[in-house]
DNA sequence: TTGTCTGCAAATTCTTTGCAACGTT
DNA sequence: AACGTTGCAAAGAATTTGCAGACAA
């Protein structure tokens, strides 16, 4: 996965790659007890498909397509769970603003585990079809301003930078 | 799918929706004949289908999709074009970089033409399917900015605000 | 004439849905 | 038992491609 740190971002602050740690174990699992208490609270059942495609989020910290997600389940082994039912997963998480959809504009929408906190962040697109995540206050302050500018009520925004592959 | 475009348009310092006049018939000539003279200058042939979807995105500035140009076409009665034939137009003018493509993230790419100057704007979706097109210098330079930061060689930039509905 | 462009239809790819069986509460 | 969940297969929707004929240069 090619997500790595940002080396010009060094002492700027406010500028990180979203996910300094290739998986972090514990924000994994922090979000898939917030995810399972969600969906239970919202009167759900808990079934095995729903359940293994949660795990595959808490694992994998990256843009996931659905086909990915059959795969990763297929390869580890364990239960498994239908494209069907991950597509249906797919909604119910997003429903409940626990993952978010990315269209990078090649056809395939593309899912990523939510923060709890409203966290977020951004994604630069490298012309060798890595996605790289990044977060940057300044950009989020810059978006606040043009919004009242603009007179809107903003509820969201997605931003995807195409940069060429990294020369270093 | 109700995408139109909104004909709000307020100017708001350096803000302004991109596209203060419905259909600018100035601009629309011009991008066509610089459309035009690109694929000559390249080779291609001019054939009936082509110069077809052309005259709609010169007479209609705002974002369309591939069945909505068929559809123009059908209804102004002139010379069609068929859907196959409108995708390969659309490819063939994305890859000259006289359209851009816009994934608004319901699976369905509209495409919109592209300023010869390498003017760009951005879109706010509104939550009614509304489609409205704006430009910010500060958020162009914010995003300049940014780049540089994050270290990497920027070719592009997508960004596309969720806003609630209008109240006004 | 030569190589491109078009329309038509078939094929692909991604995503959604119908339905009967299964599992959770 | 009631009702959400799942798998399988079929359905849909958007986009691409194969081909033969039409057309521009």
């Amino acid at each position: 996965m090619a997500v790595r740190e940002a080396g010009a971002g060094r002492g700027v602050s406010h500028v990180h790659a979203a996910h300094d740690h290739p998986a972090d174990p514990a924000a994994g699992a922090r979000w898939s007890d917030h995810a399972e208490r969600v969906l239970r609270e919202a009167g759900l059942r808990t079934g095995g498909g729903r359940s293994a495609v949660i795990g595959v989020f808490a694992a994998e910290d990256c843009v996931l397509a659905a086909q990915d997600i059959v795969d990763r389940l297929r390869a580890s082994g364990g239960p498994g769970a239908n494209l069907a039912t991950v597509y249906r997963t797919l909604d119910t998480l997003r429903d409940h603003d626990l993952v978010h959809r990315l269209d990078p504009g090649d056809g395939t929408a593309r899912y990523e585990r939510a923060q709890p906190g409203g966290e977020h962040h951004h994604h630069v697109l490298f012309a060798d079809g890595t996605i790289e995540p990044f977060h940057d206050d300044a950009l989020e302050q810059a978006i606040e301003a043009l919004a009242g500018r603009l007179g809107v009520d903003l509820v969201g925004h997605d931003i995807v930078l195409h940069a060429a592959p990294r020369s270093a």
